[in-house]
DNA sequence: GCAACTTTGTGCCCGCGTTCACAAACGCTT
DNA sequence: AAGCGTTTGTGAACGCGGGCACAAAGTTGC
């Protein structure tokens, strides 16, 4: 009855937020020889609701069965699919200092179709050197590489003060999506996206509640 | 008129969040010399809508000139306070792999009170070892240099399979606030506060939305 | 000292996301 | 084959966060 491609459409952000740990969780459990699971306990594994879980998967289709629960590994492989994980997606990381050279050898790289295809660094005179048995490229390769080795993803790993340049040349080289490890916000294309991370940020916000547990000396919400 | 100390409370969490870059944004005009910024600018900085961060500053206090804007020095100061960063941060960090080991060089860490004060790791046979200028303490030290050192922030970058066994010792020496680097949901009590930071997930999200992009054959939405 | 201009602070509305409640659907037992 | 228990899928209510519009408040110029 209901179509079998992707069918469906507009998944919410924060939907798709949460699939990655919908598969991560399913994983754990098919380590376990588990091969059919419940929305709770699924639910319990990613730390959501059940309700939350279930709506979520809705947006992709009906893939449990009711009274049962979801088989585990057709609904890894859907999500996968949703997520567009079935496909090869080779990136690149610029900025071989120390959290680039931690990315190139991060193993949870290559979950999912995900693999270094490229590494770059600003300073020419690293090029050539070994990282994770990838040789060091220098930035006036990026265009050529991007291209031949159909790279689509692009990790920015540098200092500040040469973010926003290497954003640049990955985007002139038609990268149209980054991950983005510098502390500032790139000025980007519409057309492209720009996922952050930052440590600082995190400690920050950790700061916040930190202290906010320290000193209470009045209002005593729940938080 | 208005009480001078930490005067808001219930600050919303979205509006924690974007503190950290305000912050951010006011370094970067201060190191251009200018002491007066419209919320305007200030929010073209930051990457968000004036309204946005006039709204978001208002949950902290009125800091703001009518007619002229915000006092550089002065707003990034009370934000400063309301993060909790006028005080000392001092950090642990377990785990000292690839990531580990990056994190502890980080120069970004050092800004904001926080500093690392201890770096750990399961392996005995590390400890000793020399990293950013830290030796790396085993596990068994864990309670004693919590608390000599009076640490209040935990950064677990172990492999998955140890992260929950290291968890439960931080939080057993006391650390209620954790940033988690392991590819895992956390099982904490309620009065521990966990920031996960996952590579693999952020991967995840840019490849779908990627995907989207590939291949358009139908619904032509804005996004 | 007054008027015109600028910029902040905020009340209100709207849309998204989460949760609740419940009906629909499936397996199992008798 | 029919009923019972279980679990999914979803419509509806609710709450939070973002953006608009505007009033409040300050500055500048004359």
């Amino acid at each position: 009855m209901s179509a079998d491609p992707a069918i469906r459409r507009d998944i919410p952000d924060a939907t798709v937020a949460r699939l990655p740990e919908y598969l991560r969780a399913l994983s754990d459990v098919a380590d376990r020889g588990i091969s059919s699971v419940s929305s709770e306990e699924l639910a319990q594994a990613a730390g959501v609701r059940s309700t939350q879980l279930r709506k979520d998967l809705s947006h992709l289709g009906s893939y449990g069965i009711r009274g049962v629960g979801y088989e585990v590994e057709h609904l890894a492989l859907e999500i996968s699919r949703a997520l567009g994980l079935t496909q090869d997606w080779p990136v690149a990381i610029v900025g071989m200092g120390n959290l680039g050279r931690a990315l190139a050898a991060y193993s949870g790289f290559a979950t999912g179709g995900f693999h270094v295809a490229a590494v770059f660094d600003e300073d020419a005179a690293l090029a050539g050197a070994l990282v994770a048995d990838l040789p060091i490229s220098p930035m006036t390769d990026l265009a050529l590489l991007v291209r031949e080795r159909g790279i689509t993803i692009g990790v920015i790993a540098t200092p500040a003060a040469s973010a926003q340049s290497v954003c640049n040349a990955l985007v002139e080289a038609g990268v149209r999506s980054l991950l983005n490890f510098a502390p500032l916000v790139l000025v980007v294309p519409d057309d492209v996206d720009v996922r952050r991370v930052d440590l600082s940020t995190e400690l920050h916000v950790l700061a916040f509640h930190e202290q906010r547990k320290s000193l209470p000396p009045e209002l005593g919400v729940a938080r």
